[in-house]
DNA sequence: ATTATTATGGACTAATTGGTCCAGAATGTG
DNA sequence: CACATTCTGGACCAATTAGTCCATAATAAT
């Protein structure tokens, strides 16, 4: 009945990240995982070490998968105050659509084991650092564009514009209202203007 | 050996919210509780009912306590804009003192396990909506006493305000740094400008 | 065809989970 | 003192937890 196939390590990560995403990680148990991944229990525990281990490397993965798609908003050409916006934009429709209610699993975890789990906060905090990286290159381009003052501090903005767009999704998380989302997202960047 | 003793069914509930408060809701064991709470399984299981019900009660604690304290800063005499601000402050400073990166109940509540539990998700809800009301009374006030202006919608400003707060949180868990901290707090105070 | 590699199902732990139940001990009231 | 009430420890439960181990089966390379 053993159906050995060459399979791929990344994707049964992406699959183990997608279950810590919607469940959490106390929530998710070894079924859940070995189901999503589609290896046996010998597999996985040869492969992957441990629960936490594959945790650990499942915020890796997100960090370069996901996290780096926002990073890569950066390289675009559009005026950097517009890509600022469509990234917020993209946080509120997410999150108001359906099956959108996951949130961030950067956000996730900080919430649910940075305070018990030192490793993992490195990892996630390393997440936010490249979001914070790329509002502030974006930030740094707005003002050479000459659309954000040049009074303002980078650093400063950059890391305002990550926490924002954090609280943006936990509030959502209790309450997806597209209206009120707005009106955060709108009010949050007049802090460019 | 049995040394009955009328207890405090509150004070209980306000170890029980303790718990989940550090350790979150999945991480939380039944005899987690019942030591926190100094009583017995049969005890806890004939005045409580289960761990969830017990959960959703120590939410409800959470707001008549923590949340109610928030609340009450509207109805000091500071100008309004000072009160807002120092509730950023506090928050700023729970967040980097020593013992303080629990964050805020609901935030966490929100983050881990209102997409699967509706029940807690209203609750955490009406939490954050005393929040948000509490920062539309300040804002209105703010506005008649003119540090605010007129031209500012008070509900999304509360929205916003709200939101700020809680992202605020979400990056302290990952790296609770001061400077950092500071700057995402000074930086959402000037939308009130 | 033989071998080395790789993956597998499933048996097996030992511990813990949330939860039930009850005989008995401590107490306040009569 | 006797009684009803309240609370308790601990036995018990079935299910699940993360994790180990191994004989076997499918493959790839020779």
């Amino acid at each position: 009945m053993a159906r050995p196939r060459e399979f791929d390590t990344t994707e049964a990560l992406n699959q183990a990240m997608q279950v810590f995403w919607s469940k959490g990680y106390e929530a998710t148990s070894l079924s859940d995982l070995i189901g999503a991944m589609e290896l046996s229990k010998s597999s996985f525990y040869d492969t992957f070490g441990s629960k936490h281990e594959v945790f650990l490397a499942a915020i890796e993965h997100y960090k370069k998968t996901v996290t780096a798609q926002v990073s890569a908003v950066s390289t675009l050409d559009s005026p950097a105050c517009k890509l600022i916006e469509s990234l917020f934009e993209r946080v509120v429709s997410r999150m108001t659509e359906e099956g959108g209610q996951r949130g961030c699993f950067l956000n996730n975890c900080a919430v649910e084991v940075a305070l018990h789990d030192p490793t993992a906060a490195k990892l996630i905090g390393g997440g936010f650092a490249i979001v914070e990286d790329t509002f502030m290159a974006l930030v740094e381009r707005g003002q050479r564009e000459g659309e954000i003052g040049l009074d303002k501090d980078p650093r400063a903005l950059a890391r305002y514009l990550t926490s924002s767009l954090n609280g943006l999704m936990v509030v959502s998380k209790a309450n997806p209202d597209l209206e009120a989302l707005s009106d955060v997202a709108r009010t949050a960047l007049t802090v460019l203007d």
